[in-house]
DNA sequence: CAGAATCCGTCATGATACTG
DNA sequence: CAGTATCATGACGGATTCTG
């Protein structure tokens, strides 16, 4: 590397390598790109939640296929976001709740969603403008 | 929706939800997610650069192809956080700068990278219990 | 209840070759 | 120089069916 990069920079540059130390930057951001981590940890914030009832709320936003949601579970808990703990009672029990890292990043993620309220109405005119853009190259106005 | 949701648990949702003012935020979190936006706004950061002068950049710590640095930005001039001004000239002449909405998502990578520093500890041993309990589950101790 | 198994469609990443 | 075109792969998202 031939310009000077300090430790904050040279970790902005984990989610594009491989190395070890790369990993768990990489997963944190991950998480808050998919579509769904951020709403589980958000719907998990109150307390130890079940999956059944994760599930439900969850899909009174947007419905959740069991499949996906134990994925996006699966994910946050191997990243210490969450934790699971099993019940060992018939019918099965299982109860989720957030890690203070699954706290933390929860808290960041609503620091960037408060933000993009302000960011929203630039962001708009952001789209427009490209997709005007977009339109007269494809398509450029009929002279005269 | 049955249970109280103030306006940041709203759109907090919003990754997954269709709706028109979810997009911004959609878009905002895809950005920290996918592997390439951050380290190209953390390159951009200094002043404005060139295509080239940033694929070199970029491509000192991993790799891009000219396809995936193209739509990666893109994307980010489309969402306003890049501005991409053409000189006409010959050989063609283009130059991006982070607006100050990109600059603001830029702090905010940086804030959650740094965090991962003290969080990588923790991180590595939920990996590596998470890793052995899979393994227990897909081949139980021989017994005896 | 809390998932696992199976199958499918879409998108992001990526290598390679070509061009105004 | 600053891209576009083409082709390939793998992860993510999703519907449906099955089970300890």
């Amino acid at each position: 590397m031939t310009y000077s990069m300090h430790e904050t920079s040279r970790l902005l540059a984990e989610p594009a390598m491989e190395s070890d130390g790369a990993v768990a930057t990489r997963a944190v951001l991950s998480r808050l790109g998919d579509r769904w981590s951020v709403l589980t940890l958000h719907m998990t914030d109150d307390g130890p939640i079940r999956f059944t009832e994760l599930k439900r709320r969850i899909g009174q936003i947007h419905p959740i296929s069991a499949r996906v949601l134990t994925r996006t579970l699966k994910q946050l808990e191997r990243d210490g976001l969450v934790t699971r703990k099993v019940y060992p009672v018939v019918p099965p029990k299982v109860e989720y709740r957030l890690t203070r890292h699954g706290e933390r990043l929860l808290r960041f993620s609503r620091e960037i969603v408060d933000w993009t309220r302000e960011f929203r109405a630039d962001f708009e005119v952001a789209r427009d403008a490209f997709e005007a853009r977009s339109f007269r190259q494809i398509r450029p106005p009929a002279p005269r």
